[in-house]
RNA sequence: GGCCUGAUGGCGGAGUGGUGACGCACCGGACUGCAAAUCCGUGAACCCGGGUUCGAUUCCCGGUCAGGCCUCCA
């Protein structure tokens, strides 16, 4: 089974083949941590994690290395500790954990590196040495600048000859570049914020060394994947591109450039029932982070993704109906005696299938679909009383499901999270009284002790086993 | 102005040169005291105009609409 993905270089999907298949490296631009986190912000997060999972289970998982990197020097962030009258190292920390407790919550597991610019600042000044020292950049009036000159294919990545970039320029070019396309490596900070020392004065690095650098100290170039939003495509990856291959690590960087597509926001949609909550943070009050990932990946990561709270409702649906085969299953299997061995698991083929669909350059709604084709195949062993089939198919839809990151709770727990204990016991005492008036026949009686169950948003529902109940809706 | 994406049923969203997945929602039936869940089944879509082809939703050209990017700072 090939893995193959699509490469914004080359415009094609291709086979991915690492450099080597014992050390699979993939880097991915993480977030600036100056406030929470913008729900888009974590497409990439949720989609690389994917990934990573993918590749694990191809390599192995100690074959791959995957670095994400925290921005931690910016303006955005002196700002915000001027106005708190801190330093930034208190605003980045706080934003930083909170981006961390957010991305453990959408499932993503944690990446091999989380390098960070404040803790990478030698090997950036190192790297801008080596540039001037190669000849492809320059110092001038306390800034050192890349030469776009010294790199022919500057453009190649993103699609654009420079010439045309420069005639559709609408920005002033400050007077010390020695081509309008050069771009700051090293510049002097501002009077009163963070500086480092360099050869070339005091001051702080551009944004798009920090990830070449943080590339080479943390993996080493080139590497095999490199990810990011599209929105990235340029100028920074082309900079950071022509800064790695200029920098005398070789004509190489990444072998496979993955960017993911855009996510749209509905405002109105969004303000209307729920708030202004396109924060992460916010929106995992509301909803289990398993149905923020499930919203996330519910597209193409190529495509562009429509994000309102209809979507959230359906996410939550699908994987209502996925946790209800598993509650089913084990409700079955703990009631049925031994299995004979007869039969074959259930779903083998379509668990075979989910893997092949993430292959096929991450394709999850193929993938959901074959999720869902395995889950039928479950809910058929349970009807046909296959124990083997059952006990089988509910472990290859756990696994298909752990590869991509989901179906990790508990049954029960998905459908009664947010209960409390003394909920718990009391729709527990409040159905056993039901119980006793349905044996009765008493039906009125029952169809108030379900509207009483109802007005604390539980759902009862009425099995040969007994009744079941679940929390209807999100609080 | 330049470059680049995208347009599929009520909603989300795959895919394909030859009867258009999957999920959510809706409708009919079974089951149920009634429901819920589940099962069976129905209905429902490829932006517009040309071209290539035996055949185009798919390939090509044009258009419309939507979105992204266009370099320290923004």
């Amino acid at each position: 089974m090939t893995l193959s993905l699509y490469d914004t270089m080359t415009r094609a999907k291709r086979a991915f083949v690492p450099k080597d298949a014992g050390r699979v490296t993939m880097y991915v631009c993480g977030p600036t941590v100056y406030n929470y986190a913008h729900i888009g912000n974590f497409r990439p997060v949720v989609v690389f994690d994917l990934l990573f999972r993918v590749l694990r289970d191809v390599y192995g998982a100690d074959a791959v290395l995957y670095a994400a990197n925290v921005t931690d020097v910016d303006d955005k962030i002196n700002r915000k500790a001027a106005e708190e009258g801190v330093g930034i190292d208190v605003i980045t920390n706080r934003y930083l954990d909170a981006y961390n407790a957010d991305a453990r919550a959408l499932g993503a597991l944690p990446p091999t590196f989380q390098p960070r610019v404040t803790e990478t600042m030698d090997a950036i000044v190192k790297m801008i040495g080596d540039l001037v020292g190669q000849g492809a950049a320059y110092a001038a009036e306390g800034h050192v600048l890349f030469d776009t000159q010294a790199f022919p294919d500057y453009g190649k990545l993103s699609g654009r000859p420079m010439d045309e970039m420069i005639a559709g320029a609408r920005v002033d070019v400050a007077p010390y570049k020695r081509h309008p396309a050069d771009f700051v490596l090293w510049k002097p900070s501002k009077p009163g914020e963070p500086e480092w020392a360099s050869p070339w004065g005091a001051g702080r690095p551009g944004w798009h060394i920090e990830c070449t650098a943080m590339i080479e100290a943390a993996l080493g170039l080139p590497i095999d994947i490199h990810g990011g939003g599209i929105d990235l495509v340029f100028p920074h990856h082309e900079n950071e591109l022509a800064q790695g291959v200029c920098s005398g690590h070789g004509h190489e960087y990444a072998g496979w450039w993955l960017h993911n597509g855009f996510l749209n926001m509905a405002e109105e949609k969004m303000s209307k029932s729920l708030g202004n909550v396109a924060l992460a943070h916010d929106l995992l009050e509301t909803w289990p982070g398993e149905v923020l990932r499930w919203a996330l990946l519910s597209g193409h990561y190529r495509q562009p993704l429509e994000w309102n709270d209809t979507l959230l409702e359906q996410a939550k649906s699908a994987l209502d109906r996925l946790y209800r085969v598993l509650d089913d299953a084990g409700r079955f299997l703990a009631g049925t005696p031994a299995p004979d061995g007869e039969q074959s698991p259930a779903g083998a083929a379509e668990h075979a299938q989910v893997a092949r669909a993430l292959h096929d350059d991450l394709n999850t709604p193929a993938a959901f679909a074959a999720l869902f084709a395995l889950a039928d195949k479950v809910r058929a062993a349970i009807m046909a009383r296959d124990a083997v089939g059952v006990a089988g198919g509910r472990g290859l839809l756990l696994d298909a499901g752990r590869l991509m990151g989901f179906l990790g709770a508990d049954p029960q727990g998905w459908f009664q999270s947010g209960a409390d204990d003394g909920l718990k016991a009391r729709v527990e005492g409040l159905i056993g009284e039901r119980q006793a008036a349905r044996a009765a026949k008493n039906w009125p009686e029952a169809d108030r002790i379900r509207d009483e169950l109802a007005a604390l948003n539980v759902e009862v529902m009425d099995g040969p086993a007994g009744a079941t109940w679940r929390i209807k809706e999100q609080a």
